[in-house]
RNA sequence: GGGCGAUUAGCUCAGUUGGUUAGAGCGCUGCCCUUACAAGGCAGAAGUCACAGGUUCGAGUCCUGUAUCGCCCACCA
């Protein structure tokens, strides 16, 4: 790679557009991304949490990725063989929703009409262009990803892995057929997964419905009052349950609010007595009609559901409480999982009333083809006009919402696959609590055992297209059947062991949408089910299958199940690879904390059922992105941060220096966005109103620009304005200014020739620095390996800054010009220099190579004692080791009284308005071996304050006309000859004395206070008495400088 | 309902095991286009560390409670 400019025509901005694109295909074109388990080096390897295939990244993938590869970079560096995998994700129903949303926008087809091969074909090339599009996103970020290993959820390998562990699964017995509560999304036709729900308040209504009782006697209610805030479900009601022991149930109601009595803050006693008392009153009003509704139920009494007129039982059961509502409540099975278990218990049939595309179905009677919305309107009158409606309540009613199609959800159930849950969760919580794995910060595990250790079994058959489809073939067979099919199938899995079978107990209550009633007397009919998995899809197997009559299930696997095996299926796992020996266990798991029970934990468990151990030793934790007001950042909120917007304004280093930046032991972190003006570049805050509009006018230029929600053609054909944050200035401004250091170190190494360097040689600044790079290369790269980014970074920075540009290099001003010095302050620069890329390189990787490459063009040879010769890469040079003998602490105490007597003379200046090109005189008033230090640096007291010392040491007289700085153990006395402005001076003394009276009164108490002489420890009391000490002496020597002060003001 | 976290300068955040006078960046004020850098330099103003108790010789830091905000999980006939 060459560069034609020199040192000194470089432009003083790095142009991050023209370099990071050329210095990324240099580091591939050079392999430097590639590992291999062949090469005898300790592994390193971090699995890329996939990105889903659902759309491009967004700041959030930008945070997790710049962590990931700050770790990986340093880690290279280090001399670890590296591994970074990477890949993306299939996110099942987030793609194949938005594949079917276009093809109903634009094509205006649905799903069903296109047919389920056109459309997974859609959703590969929509798979095919946004893989692209993230791949290139993690490249101009400066991924350093072995992107010869990239690999897809849904690719050979990882369907081999797939294929592999739901087999092995099934074999085990943990996988089995059950129902569940599934979201239906009435518009897309599917279960959606809890996680793509999302729940908003509305007003709603509880309506109080009364069902008569069929032939009641004398004595007994005529009707039992029931509530619901889905009236239409009542069509699939099959029970009405009421508590089988109501007295003993408001007992233990009333126990657990008393219990909680005792523990509830003083605000919540007031809510919990009156719910007491209330449970007293049911008590003495309601308890006998409970206990008669209780013995009606045993009796077997029956009510007659309205409108569909249909008998149905009264059951006792203890989900219905005694304490809410009537105490009676209605049992839909088909409808809601806790009225499942109670239609279990009690041997229910169910009654499914939806079809899929939300109309109500035949069991529906009168209502067949409704709408939910009409069918719930018309219940609702007829049941009144029947006299049956008691009450209506306003009520606040959570009500779930599609995140795809924003249609209401409808619950119902259906049958699913599940996985037991029960061993393999136990080892997945022995993991951590055994610290196996790691979970930093620690906080983050409880969260993790507690979500395993409730051992829900894992539904993971969804009714999608779009994902691994469920390689089990089933049928449902009589028991006539039965004995003779199952001996054939035992004969098939005998033979191939890549076959397993597995029936399914008298189960016959099976819903699917559009079933008919399934009534309870069928269940007696035996009607079992014989599922087959198959390990691959061998053809001939697939035809004796088929030709028995087994049909292979259309539904495909949970997005996560292939997730769960991402560390292992990556590396080729079933296969034993080299890259599997060598690779797993990965080395730490960087992801954000919304995953951790959906794919951390999961990723556990699988891990150690397949290869019996943990997928990683650590994870780490990072941070969530939120916007100005707290809340997520999302494309749909029109808050969301694209990083190329923040690559294109600030570049890529800038991005991942803030990311580090912000990443601190918190959870969250604010990131306030604004629009930028895309033709005068002002930027705009934006504010919960404006991040909805289509298109803004520029408050400072007036033009306007276009938004994400642009639509109509006049928008669109405005420029568009970048969302960004100036969170990320501070890096930007950071870059800008390594970029300048290095622009200077490079123009005056123009005639660097590497030679030894003895300490002897070494001036005071030169240890200080030295020192200073020893420390700060220890703090980071402890900082890096306990993932404190953040630590690491504003380390860096400060050093970089305010350490090297502003003091050291200010300094090497002076010697590079005079010949004697000139050589020995070059190799020090250079070293430090070279010391301080490297160590920032992981977080910065673009500007740090260039610069590198420059400065092996002018200094290839560099190293502090022998000159060696440098990497041909920053990325394949040696991390800096800590070089703890040049750590020096009497050093840099003697340099920090340098950095104070500047300070005190620019001070002074400032107070002063002494023009800068005014040189001014001084004298230090301090101790022999002070003077002795501060001698040699006169030289830069000159260049860097403008002032020239004429005296140092105990004695030194005052000058006529003087300001002057108390330290800590010396006066910085500045003459001021005619230019002095006495007024402010007294001012700013007055002030300082009092604040210094302050001071003293505040030691002076607290060391008159016998305890605490007594108690505290005998150096802190010590160094509160020096301290006492050191401000009355300022206090006196600023009184003297006062009364002088005032002599001259007279 | 259960759990987790936050509250420090106008804004965004640091603040190690409790111990001198609580820091940074942005913004603000003043001076400077000083030949690496105005995306810069020098200096300055700005804080009742959310509130109330407690522990301690000593609390931004530890404990309890309150308030506000946020996140996760569960549930709601």
């Amino acid at each position: 790679m060459t560069t034609s400019l020199s040192p000194e025509s470089l432009p003083n901005r790095f142009d991050h557009a023209e370099a990071c694109p050329r210095l990324y295909a240099w580091w591939q074109s050079q392999d430097l991304f590639a590992a291999d388990p062949s090469r005898d080096r300790r592994p390193f390897t971090i699995v890329i949490p996939p990105p889903n295939v659902t759309g491009a990244l967004h700041l959030g993938h930008a945070l997790n990725n710049s962590l990931q590869d700050i770790l990986i970079r340093m880690k290279r560096m280090q001399g670890f063989e590296t591994l970074w995998m990477p890949g993306t994700d299939h996110a099942g129903i987030a793609t194949q929703a938005v594949v079917e949303r276009r093809l109903k926008e634009e094509e205006n087809l649905t799903r069903h009409e296109l047919g389920r091969d056109a459309l997974v074909a859609r959703i590969w090339q929509w798979k095919d262009q946004y893989e692209a599009r993230i791949i290139g996103q993690l490249k101009q970020m400066g991924c350093s990803c072995d992107w010869r290993r990239t690999r897809f959820t849904l690719d050979d390998v990882c369907a081999r892995a797939v294929r592999t562990t739901f087999f092995d699964l099934f074999r085990q017995g943990l996988i089995y057929r059950g129902k569940r509560l599934v979201n239906w999304d009435t518009f897309l036709q599917t279960a959606v997964s809890d996680d793509e729900v999302s729940h908003e308040e509305v007003k709603g209504h509880f309506w109080h419905f009364r069902y008569p009782v069929i032939d009641p006697r004398p004595g007994e209610p005529t009707h039992v009052t029931i509530a619901t805030t889905r009236p239409e479900t009542m069509l699939g009601d099959t029970a009405v349950a009421i508590h089988p022991d109501p007295a003993a149930a408001l007992d233990a109601a009333e126990a657990n609010l008393q219990d909680r009595l005792t523990r509830a803050a003083a605000k919540e006693r007031g809510e919990l007595l009156e719910q007491i008392e209330a449970i007293r009153a049911r008590r003495r009003t309601m308890l006998p009609a409970l206990e008669q509704l209780r013995d009606m139920a045993l009796a077997g009494r029956r009510l007659m559901l309205p409108l569909v007129d249909r008998p149905i039982p009264l059951v006792a059961d203890p989900w219905a409480k005694p304490e809410l509502g009537s105490g009676c409540v209605k049992i839909t099975p088909a409808h809601d999982p806790n009225d499942y278990e109670v239609g279990q218990r009690c041997g229910l049939p169910m009654v499914n009333i939806l079809n899929p595309d939300g109309t109500l179905n035949a069991n529906a009677g009168p209502y067949q083809g409704q709408t939910i919305a009409a069918a719930r309107k018309r219940v609702v009158a007829d049941l009144e006009a029947l006299g049956l409606l008691e009450a209506v309540e306003d009520r606040l009613i959570e009500l779930a919402h599609s995140d795809r199609s924003k249609t209401p959800i409808e619950p119902y159930l259906a049958d699913q696959w599940f996985i037991k849950m029960d061993s393999l969760a136990t080892a997945a919580m022995q993991a951590v609590v055994e610290e196996r794995v790691r979970i930093v910060p620690q906080r983050y595990a409880k969260g993790y055992l507690d979500w395993l250790g409730e051992k829900r079994d894992w539904p993971v058959s969804r009714q999608l297209w779009w994902g691994h489809q469920i390689p089990v073939w089933s049928k449902r067979v009589a028991a006539a059947e039965r004995a003779s099919l199952d001996r054939q199938i035992r004969a098939l899995c005998e033979a191939n062991p890549a076959a397993t079978m597995q029936w399914e107990g008298a189960d016959d209550t099976a819903v699917v949408p559009g079933a008919q009633t399934a009534g309870a007397s069928d269940q007696t009919a035996a009607v079992a089910s014989l599922h087959v998995c198959l390990k691959q899809d061998d053809p001939t197997t697939i035809a004796t299958l088929e030709s028995w009559g087994l049909e292979r299930s259309p539904e495909v696997l949970d997005t996560w199940f292939s997730s769960a095996l991402w560390p292992h299926s990556t590396l080729g796992w079933p296969e034993r690879t080299a890259e599997l020996e060598f690779f797993y266990p990965t080395s730490v798991l960087i992801t954000s904390r919304d995953i951790i029970t959906l794919w951390v934990a999961r990723m556990v468990l699988m891990g150690l059922n397949n290869l019996g151990e943990a997928p990683f030793s650590e994870v780490f934790i990072h941070p969530k992105i939120l916007d100005g007001y707290g809340e997520t950042m999302s494309k749909s909120k029109g808050n969301g941060i694209d990083p190329l917007d923040v690559i294109d304004k600030f570049g890529p280093d800038a991005l991942r220096f803030g990311m580090a930046h912000l990443t601190t032991e918190t959870q969250d972190v604010r990131m306030p966005v604004q629009f930028e003006c895309p033709h005068c570049q002002t930027l705009i805050e934006q504010t919960k109103k404006n991040r909805e509009l289509p298109r803004i006018d520029c408050p400072k230029c007036g033009q306007p620009f276009a938004t994400q929600w642009a639509r109509n053609g006049e928008d669109r054909d405005l420029a568009r304005g970048a969302v960004v944050s100036e969170r990320f200035e501070v890096a930007r401004n950071f870059c800008n200014k390594l970029w300048n250091a290095a622009r200077f170190a490079l123009i005056h190494l123009d005639d660097y020739a590497p030679a030894p360097v003895s300490d002897d040689q070494l001036t005071l600044e030169d240890r200080w620095v030295l020192s200073r790079l020893a420390t700060v290369a220890e703090q980071a790269t402890a900082a890096l390996e306990s993932y404190r980014y953040a630590d690491a970074a504003r380390g860096l920075y400060d050093f970089a800054w305010d350490e090297f540009c502003s003091f050291y290099v200010e300094m090497l001003k002076n010697r590079l010009s005079h010949a004697d010095q000139r050589a020995v302050a070059q190799r020090i620069l250079a070293h430090t220099l070279d010391v301080l890329l490297r160590l920032l390189h992981p977080l910065i990787p673009f500007i740090t190579e260039e610069i590198w490459q420059l400065l092996g063009r002018v200094a290839p040879q560099r190293g502090l004692v022998a000159p060696q010769p440098t990497a041909l890469s920053i990325m394949t040079a040696p991390w800096p080791q800590v070089d703890a003998a040049r750590q020096d602490p009497a050093i840099e105490a003697q340099f920090a009284r340098f950095q104070a007597v500047l300070g005190a003379l620019r001070e002074i200046r400032s107070r002063q308005n002494i023009p800068p090109k005014r040189p001014i005189e001084f004298a230090v008033r301090c101790d022999d071996r002070t003077a002795d230090l501060l001698r040699p640096m006169q030289p830069y007291f000159l260049t860097m304050a403008g002032a020239a010392a004429i005296a140092w040491g105990p004695n030194v007289q005052p000058p006529a006309t003087e300001a002057a700085v108390t330290l800590a153990d010396m006066d910085v006395l500045v003459d001021l000859k005619d230019f002095i402005d006495v007024a402010a001076e007294i001012a700013r003394n007055e002030k300082l004395a009092q604040r210094l009276c302050e001071q003293i009164a505040g030691k002076e108490s607290k060391l008159a206070t016998p305890s605490f002489v007594d108690r505290a420890p005998a150096n802190i009391v010590q160094r509160e008495r020096d301290a006492l000490t050191q401000l009355s002496e300022q206090l006196t020597a600023t009184r003297a400088v006062l009364e002088n002060l005032r002599k001259m003001g007279a």
